[in-house]
DNA sequence: TCCAATTGAATTGCGCGCAACTGAATTGGC
DNA sequence: GCCAATTCAGTTGCGCGCAATTCAATTGGA
């Protein structure tokens, strides 16, 4: 392939990657709409369902986010009633996010969302698994280092 | 599977996505510096390298991308000097933009890019090529309807 | 030839992402 | 026990993305 193909927008894989996930975060906006959230914001609830009351450290490791972006998310969170942000009490440098009443009882309002957003792609379970450790692969080549 | 399970991060396919894609853009950035440019700006840049002289609409259609998020960045593009923008005389509601020689002349320093991150991801151009495919085919999923 | 509907770009407002920095708390070597 | 180095969250600034709106230019039907 020349250099001339390789600059070519239809070859690359960094862009169908780029246009694919924006396309999978307007999916989820119209359910997470119903649950008066963003797409960034349920991954943090996701997070927290799985495991309360972890610190701004802990979710960052999680969603390869830092606190730049995480402090304002959670303190829109906060504002929302979903979860409370505490000072940890063995170690003052760190922050504890933990699930309210309402932030536990969210969950079964999206408990519904991955399997209509798996319908939307149109795609069986299997090759649905493929994908996802493909593309976990691609992602694992692409952060080390 | 249990609904337990359909919400586990581990178990989503938009969460890796979305990781990968970013980890996708960082790994364009340090790249991109050298060329002053980001990579929305890149990838406006292809299009142009490709065919020069397009609106806006053009653009958006090509890279998903609205008015919004097109007319700053191309501005900012201008006042680098990589192109002009202009209003077209057929059409007065429309605007083209333009390669500058400079902007042509950065396709150069340019050509070097796309080899440098396929070497990144360790992937054969075959599985690259199969991934792209796969990913595109999930995007035009997720974008009809 | 009107003029209502449509189109295209620009603007506004908001929520990310992330680099760079700050400041407080903790750790670890001596 | 001291203090330099490290860690953690928060802040600032900037560039996206995108929804919603505005406004001017064009189109198309009566």
């Amino acid at each position: 392939m020349s250099t001339e193909d390789l600059l070519r927008l239809d070859l690359q894989l960094c862009f169908p990657l780029y246009a694919a996930s924006r396309a999978m975060v307007q999916a989820y906006t119209p359910l997470l709409a119903k649950l008066g959230l963003t797409y960034p914001q349920y991954l943090v609830m996701l997070v927290l369902w799985e495991t309360d009351g972890v610190t701004v450290k802990e979710l960052g490791e999680k969603l390869y986010l830092d606190s730049g972006t995480l402090t304002p998310l959670l303190k829109r969170l906060e504002t929302l009633g979903m979860l409370r942000r505490e000072r940890s009490r063995e170690d003052a440098r760190s922050v504890t996010a933990s699930l309210t009443p309402q932030g536990k009882a969210l969950r079964r309002k999206a408990a519904a969302i991955p399997e209509a957003i798996a319908c939307r792609t149109g795609l069986t379970l299997e090759e649905l698994s493929r994908m996802r450790r493909d593309v976990q692969r691609l992602f694992e080549k692409l952060s080390k280092q």
